[in-house]
DNA sequence: AAATTAAATGAACATTGTTCAGTATTCCAA
DNA sequence: TTGGAATACTGAACAATGTTCATTTAATTT
């Protein structure tokens, strides 16, 4: 009779909601600035709600992270259009880049913040997310092998390499370490640099 | 007559006996599960005394992280000994990822928690722990340039790139993200790429 | 020995994540 | 239509946290 299943629908729809709000919230405030009371104030529910439809804190933390990855990846995947696996390669350091830029608590989510490692752990689940993601930048390091590139290297500890260097270059802004080399763009400067390495090799 | 000068050195004692107490509450236990009443339960006195020692809790990691700082400071300084400064850049490297695998939480109070950075923000002070740090790497890089490596590059954006590829490989396997990898040990084998590709350059 | 200064205390407060017994609402069968 | 059952929602209450500060204790000077 349909009742179950609009039920279900209103209950995905809340739990939306409050994820949205999260969303908001964690970017205008900051991450570890947001808590239950100031979402259930934002959905206008109270606190108990926030828990029937989340276990915990690092439930919405998780479902946040996860959100946060399925924008990256829809990022990514523009980049399929691009057929030489080197120019792709460049193009996804960039793409990484600027998502992080512009959203630099959610990449700090997805990429520092313990909680969503923890709620993996304690559901016995694996980092899909990562593992997704790390695989995609495996593939273009591996494509790019295939046609001559990265003679002599291996292609899981390179593609660690470039991660960890894109990885650092944002994460440092992120966590204001960057200010002190005196450069206007960190990231977008160093990867510059690393282009012009990539020439090379 | 000597007191105030006994008086200040006990002070500065008791001041460091909470630092280490801190220190060896934050390797054990991790930076965000320890409580000032932790600190001051290992150091048997009461809350308040702490407080009459640190202004906040934010005091205290600052503190921290400037041993930290002063601890990776002394083991760069044998790196002086190396003469040609590119063995002494690839050494550095080493360092620098062998001193964040042996003080894993050590290494995020000094480069990921943002803690430290709000303290020295609230007294209007600069990071020089880190200016010193990126100026080491900085002139090791200008250094390496003198003797003809890294034509074509500029030693800041070249030398922020470096210091963000070894931080990226240390932080990601300390937020518990470069176990999907699949890699034995990501810093290590990554770091021997690098270190591949600095023989192009 | 008294007075003054310095050091140490811990009860108390506001804020946090979290729980859960209770209330309100919705649903469906009689 | 209505009663009872299932579902959804509530917010008071709890433990733990960082922090403050009036009070007590100790040390020093007069």
């Amino acid at each position: 009779m349909g009742v179950t299943e609009r039920k279900a629908r209103e209950k995905e729809e809340l739990r939306s909601l409050i994820l949205e709000a999260a969303m908001r919230l964690f970017a205008e405030k900051g991450v570890e600035n947001v808590t239950i009371r100031n979402i259930a104030d934002a959905v206008e529910y109270s606190i108990g709600t926030i828990y029937v439809y989340f276990k915990d804190k690092n439930a919405i933390l998780h479902a946040l992270h996860t959100k946060g990855f399925a924008e990256l990846r829809s990022r990514f995947l523009v980049l399929m259009h691009v057929n030489n696996p080197m120019e792709r390669l460049k193009a996804a350091g960039h793409v990484y880049i600027q998502f992080a830029h512009e959203n630099p608590e959610m990449y700090n989510l997805m990429f520092s913040i313990i909680a969503p490692m923890d709620f993996i752990e304690t559901w016995n689940n694996e980092w899909n997310e990562g593992q997704a993601t790390f695989s995609f930048v495996r593939d273009m390091v591996q494509d790019c092998m295939k046609i001559g590139y990265f003679g002599g290297h291996s292609a899981l500890p390179l593609a660690y390499m470039i991660w960890s260097m894109v990885h650092g270059m944002c994460s440092l802004v992120i966590s204001r370490r960057a200010s002190i080399t005196g450069l206007e763009n960190p990231p977008a400067e160093a990867y510059a640099e690393f282009l012009r390495i990539l020439d090379k090799l």
